[in-house]
DNA sequence: CAATCAATCTTGACAGTGTCAAAATATCGC
DNA sequence: GCGATATTTTGACACTGTCAAGATTGATTG
């Protein structure tokens, strides 16, 4: 009759068509706004327009959910990591990395719940990670371990094992992150000169 | 009839005696065992031997009795950063540096909920801290800022802006303390040597 | 086209949660 | 001993995640 399936607005036939990207959406949405605890499974499915359980034919589990929309923020990540490094050629490395730097911050300030929900305890100690979730945080890690190992022959960063620098590097930025979000001990318009002030403690 | 009363050991009474305290403990202890998220109210007031309302005559919210927990620990970190800028007379500056950085590391990873629980959104974004716990965090970072301050006067530290350096080599802890805690990208058993590797960062 | 099957969605139900209101009980000051 | 006050309890409500069983649809065959 109606136009429903694949359509994003219209949907009031029984088969929604494309519930599973409708609940990520809607999820995303919904985190964004208030955080991880002011997601309900039951709220979401209100959202979307369907029934308490239906979300559960799509995602095993909340935690199943979450794992996904924490993995759209490691593909980000990804991405802006990707990103810099393929300038590197262009601009002064030191440049690069400070830029890298505070897109990374800023990034994770936009985007603070998803942020919140990638690294929290929400995942990575009550619920259990995805063995898909797990592999990605790995390489995003992997990825990272790599760059400071170059950025490190070249003489820009400071440390000798890499394993060790890249993680006390990370460390610093992901504790800035934390603070930033959560408002503690920091403002978010001292955003630039902390990070200059990282930056000045990581390099050579 | 009955011993009952400040005895800790012993209630059958109507009036526990002394409540409060029992109560903290008791919350302490679950926290510790399972986390923020395997304490309830009504399992704590099981444990404590009284019914589920009456811990809400002692305690406003469940916000309130988790900011008392962390009270706690923001009364341990305190004393541990005393009892370090104290010994800073008898041995060398960098060595109580390094000694305090491994105890605050090893401190957070000890009581990990509980660290959880003092620096995360459960408090600071989901529920309000106290006053009494807005005011306490704050004058523990004064601390630090204090010592920060020192060390870098006595050019231990890096940095210029004294404030920048302490939200900086704090935030550097505090990643690490997070990482370790979560078990994200790194090991409980590699702390010492990233502790050495964040400390050489971060000296001058 | 008709019948079967699997995918998808819904309703009903259960145990668990925080917390409010009203009633019960004990302790303390007089 | 009596009344005020502090403390504890029982009952209730709305909310949560999620399981089991039934209803509805779209796809696949014969």
């Amino acid at each position: 009759m109606t136009d429903t399936k694949t359509s994003t607005s219209g949907r009031q036939s029984y088969h929604h068509g494309d519930l599973q990207q409708s609940l990520l959406q809607a999820a995303t949405e919904m985190i964004a706004e208030g955080g991880t605890e002011s997601l309900s499974m039951r709220k979401l499915a209100d959202r979307v327009g369907v029934s308490r359980t239906a979300p559960y034919h799509h995602f095993k589990d909340k935690n199943e959910l979450l794992c996904a929309i924490a993995e759209q923020g490691f593909r980000r990540q990804e991405s802006i990591l990707n990103r810099a490094r393929e300038a590197s050629g262009t601009e002064s490395l030191q440049a690069v990395f400070r830029q890298y730097v505070l897109t990374y911050i800023e990034s994770a300030h936009q985007h603070r719940e998803q942020y919140d929900l990638m690294f929290g305890r929400e995942i990575w100690r009550n619920g259990q990670p995805t063995a898909s979730l797990q592999q990605l945080s790995k390489e995003s890690f992997q990825n990272w371990l790599h760059w400071v190992t170059e950025l490190q022959q070249a003489g820009l960063l400071r440390g000798e094992d890499p394993l060790r620098t890249a993680q006390v590097t990370w460390a610093t930025l992901h504790g800035l992150c934390r603070l930033l979000n959560d408002g503690i001990y920091t403002e978010a318009s001292h955003l630039q000169q902390m990070c200059d002030s990282a930056i000045a403690m990581m390099l050579n």
